[in-house]
DNA sequence: TCTCAGTAGGGTAATTAGGGCA
DNA sequence: GCTGTCCTAATTACCCTACTGA
């Protein structure tokens, strides 16, 4: 059996995230409902997160978080 | 779920990191504004810290009179 | 088809940020 | 200088039930 090469985005679910950031997954469903995190849907409406984005995120990289860290 | 394995760093709440040094938590505040301590932002704005850096941290409190006589 | 950990949704408690003061 | 405490507002954690997905 041949599987062609479909290129797709590596993606987290929430449990993931929450672990990288070290919070509960709940949190992270609401920085994605806030829009401070985009996310991707299931069909059954669970959502995904792009890896790219995160680890972005993480390093303080996304003006939406260094507006949050000016104040330091 | 499988939860591929994600790499990313251990991390502490300010509470956990107040508690290992028998502070108040606004004291660690105070330590990462100061750069003391190096700190990663949730979206939300509230402070996490990485393990390894806080138990290096810890292993380097030494008792003044043991501070002394490490130079004999 | 069955199982069950994970997630969505909503509500309420607990932490944290920030400033100022002792 | 350094820490603890009081205050308000914002963010996050924990509770539940029902549905999803591997």
């Amino acid at each position: 059996m041949s599987m062609r090469p479909v290129e797709s985005e590596p993606l987290l679910t929430p449990a993931e995230v929450a672990a990288m950031f070290r919070v509960d997954p709940k949190t992270v469903t609401r920085w994605a409902k806030a829009g401070k995190l985009s996310s991707i849907r299931t069909l059954g409406g669970h959502r995904r997160y792009r890896e790219s984005e995160v680890r972005e995120l993480l390093a303080g990289m996304i003006p939406e978080q260094r507006a949050a860290d000016d104040q330091v």
